[in-house]
DNA sequence: GCCATCATGTAATTAGTTACATGATTAG
DNA sequence: CTAATCATGTAACTAATTACATGATGGC
């Protein structure tokens, strides 16, 4: 269960709430990794209950910031380090990119289309990010992965392109 | 829920029997979604109730040979043209390519350079099919697919490259 | 005062994993 | 004859989604 090493993650970059950590899970981790609210408040409390993360903050609201324990970290390493990744993908853009070519040329150019506007959506606002970053006087921690969407998109964008083109001529 | 148009888009390339299906998933399919077979029975079973597969061969061993129905293929022309594609990523070779920038340098090369190697012979795999596919008389339906693979492949591979050297001198 | 956002939780359901269970066929 | 592979299923459990539920704070 790699959601629990997620949010470990995000928590040795640095601590906060469950709620900022969900933000976190739709920004900097989208590519990656996505949790709702309800998956992680209870998330939260499991890993207290290891002594794996601990709250130290309390705040407005009932807030909770919280904070990897050095055992946390210890945790972190050995899953980065010592386990293999699970390689089971289930990613259903992925899934559509071989379906399409069941649909005859009409329909496989229609949803081509649509997906080469959302690419190029996602780069813009790579692009956006990767600026930003470039900005700070300190390199950021995950700016590396940045770099690494906007290369896997580029080439994602070049090949919907390519494929258009032959639906239409096709 | 994608494993349904999996199984249907599968189908509707060519029909089979939930033996011959799993081993499809962990092949052509492997980069885009996987399934089990004790997901696959019951999901063939419930298609079948809902008329979008039918059976249409019984062989030895008690196999059904499975195959889309019209009203299957409606189905997956209808999810795939109309529907908006489900972009929750949960891709835990992604999460720990953010993850590991929190390691030491040594520790990072390890894992680097354990990823390097898998994609390697990924690319070492695809390249085979690649040109398995380049072989036949009629093009694969799927080949686009795998070309699209190699590519993203690549640029895995190269960006991992770099990520190595820099955690050498760093 | 009111609306957006912050902030946290639980319950019911669906999806997916791991373990259990069985047996037929075929190649060597 | 025997081991590998083909072939299908179910049960128990864990992970994830969707829906329900509530309330505080801060900016305007």
């Amino acid at each position: 269960m790699s959601l629990a090493h997620a949010l470990l993650g995000l928590l040795a970059d640095h601590p906060g709430t469950g709620y900022e950590l969900r933000q976190r899970f739709e920004v900097s981790l989208r590519s990656a990794w996505y949790a709702s609210h309800s998956q992680i408040y209870p998330e939260l409390a499991r890993l207290e209950a290891r002594g794996l993360v601990e709250v130290v903050a309390r705040g407005a609201r009932g807030s909770k910031t919280w904070a990897v324990t050095d055992a946390g970290r210890d945790e972190l390493r050995r899953w980065l380090v010592e386990t293999e990744p699970n390689r089971d993908v289930r990613n259903e853009p992925g899934l559509r990119a071989f379906l399409v070519f069941l649909l005859d040329a009409a329909d496989r150019r229609r949803v081509l289309q649509a997906e080469l506007e959302e690419v190029r959506g996602r780069l813009a606002s790579l692009d956006e990010i990767a600026a930003r970053l470039d900005g700070l006087d300190r390199p950021a921690t995950f700016a590396p992965v940045v770099d690494l969407g906007q290369r896997v998109d580029a080439v994602v964008e070049a090949w919907l392109r390519e494929q258009l083109a032959a639906a239409d001529e096709g």
